[in-house]
DNA sequence: TTGAAAGCGCTACCAC
DNA sequence: GTGGTAGCGCTTTCAA
């Protein structure tokens, strides 16, 4: 009976079990095997039943690759997100895997750095035929341009594209800075200063113009404003620089994130030696957990990651079904937190 | 000239090249393109640039799926990781998924969290063939056990498989605690306080035990332990349960994470008006950013996130290309950081 | 060096 | 409801 086709036992690799295996074992045609694990398949409840049993013995699981091969649907979702060591980052990627896992689907991370090449990273995107992306790194028109080339549904999160070539979901940057400047000026501060992101960012300059905007709006056009990259230490900075600027300490600070605004309390305070907010106010953006230690208290907008999340999947996933939907902009407005690193009257 | 198989322009599903159509428009074999794109294939210089520049014009990658398929290497490899809310995690993630993408593979990211249902997210990790998996995620043995009867290497990130079943990489945590206890018994404090993690938390539990067990050592007994779930919150609860319990106030308190240490901190602080580390000597473990803010500067461990991440990688790698390497457990020594949250003398 | 041919494991479509 | 059959796009022999 032995054949000269089989291997013998001791080199054989080993190998997962296959639809075929399962049907040879069940009685079947691998046809049944098949449509046991597809959803609306019609297939007989005890075929089906004997079947999964069988399967089940064999520890068989259908292979995703063949899966998406075939079918041209694999599931996994790529997710480009720069620097996790960013305080909020963290939080929209466990909110997006949580999410994203609820509609079974898969994440494949791409984390990207200054250094990183983006188009490398985009061609690897292309090569595992993911369903779609979100994307909270920065891309260039002609970058966000191939996705629609290549069919591939996008959705941007905190960062809306010029010319409607993709879809994108943000909080509100505009009504953020409204909201914490008109805080500051009830509060009756007159001079400001402005600790901003680097000139390349989008939602650092948004939030920048916004607030200097709003400022000028009621009158107030003369704010000293100093660039950092949004880590804690580039806020302490800004806050030594404001310090020793001609203009005079601010008696307010607008921090474009909350990061720099922890920089900065603690360099007014253990550095400069000021009481806050009675010396100075500060405001952050983003509504992260460190702002909400008691040691900080810091009055920030809080973005509602949450429905920002559950936003850009459901855009995601409309637009994985409906190849032709058109590109939409979600914008969410966050929420004042009122701490106590701002003064109140 | 027209055949009745070609479907009319109109309806015709955008489709992406494939390595028949670059051959066909190079002029040659579908082998020729694919050993283009190898890496040691035999192929004239001239016919591989002709073939490339072909490839370049028509946007032509190979497809990731079924190079997997057929050749049984996906270059994926599963990360499991949970809470990404803590502050330790995202580090750890970024800095794998930098080291990752340094040797070309790419990471499918599940985080967990309480309630994932473990054996459903290792299931789509069989399904999707990935090649290796890290995890930085609680494990069952059988869980574990799976990995090999499936020959898929595993490497756990702090923490140990039983049984040799898994290689590993973690942060020693004995010698951690016993620096940090030497630290606070060189300053003359006897009367101390544990904050604990959750008990089935494996390194929450091995903390809790090497710093026990290390004072127990110095003939200090009496300890009082209060358990937490690591998050800042659950710090400052734990701080008010030491202030409140018949023991009176410890001289130091032993905070198994950084982010309970600050809640602490927080806590003895803000709530209770004790001095830092005048009253109170408070100490962490982990070396995550927060821990040196102005506001806080911890005394704590440091876990070498770096050279941990780039020894996981590296094991993992060597599995993946050697199938029968043994299972090799690699501890790692965090280093003292003297912060001011601890008297020094 | 090159091309032909055989799959990898699956879905989709077709008869029955 | 069920089984046969044709691919999905690629790597990998094996001859030429």
């Amino acid at each position: 009976m032995a054949t000269t086709k089989t291997a013998s036992a001791s080199t054989a690799r080993v190998r997962r079990a296959t639809s075929y295996d399962v049907a040879r074992a069940a009685g079947v045609s691998q046809s049944a095997v098949s449509r046991c694990f597809a959803s609306g398949a019609s297939i007989a409840p005890a075929t089906r039943e004997r079947i999964l049993k069988v399967a089940t013995e064999m520890g068989y699981r259908p292979n995703a690759l063949a899966q998406g091969l075939i079918s041209g649907r694999t599931n996994m979702v790529a997710v480009l997100i720069s620097t996790l060591t960013n305080l909020f980052y963290p939080e929209v990627l466990a909110e997006l895997s949580r999410q994203l896992t609820e509609r079974d689907m898969r994440v494949l991370l791409f984390s990207l750095n200054a250094e990183s090449d983006v188009d490398a990273i985009l061609d690897q995107v292309w090569r595992h035929s993911v369903d779609g992306v979100i994307s909270a790194a920065r891309l260039s028109d002609d970058q966000v341009k191939a996705f629609a080339g290549r069919h591939i549904p996008l959705v941007l999160y905190n960062r809306p594209a010029r010319g409607g070539l993709a879809a994108s979901v943000s909080c509100d940057s505009a009504a953020g800075e409204r909201q914490l400047v008109d805080h500051l000026l009830a509060a009756g501060h007159r001079r400001f200063a402005v600790v901003a992101g680097p000139s390349d960012s989008y939602v650092g300059e948004e939030r920048r113009r916004a607030a200097l905007g709003w400022l000028a709006e009621h009158g107030i056009a003369d704010v000293a404003t100093v660039r950092g990259d949004f880590s804690y230490a580039s806020g302490q900075m800004a806050m030594h620089a404001l310090a020793q600027s001609r203009g005079g300490m601010p008696e307010a600070v607008i921090c474009v994130n909350d990061l720099m605004g922890i920089g900065v309390i603690d360099a007014a305070r253990v550095d400069l030696g000021l009481s806050i907010p009675d010396d100075i106010s500060i405001v952050g953006f983003d509504g992260s957990d460190p702002a909400g230690w008691a040691s900080y208290e810091l009055t920030t907008i809080r973005q509602p990651v949450r429905r920002m999340t559950q936003a850009a999947v459901a855009m995601l996933a409309e637009r994985i079904e409906n190849e032709g939907t058109p590109a939409e902009h979600r914008l969410f407005e966050g929420e004042l937190l009122r701490g106590s690193s701002a003064r109140l009257t």
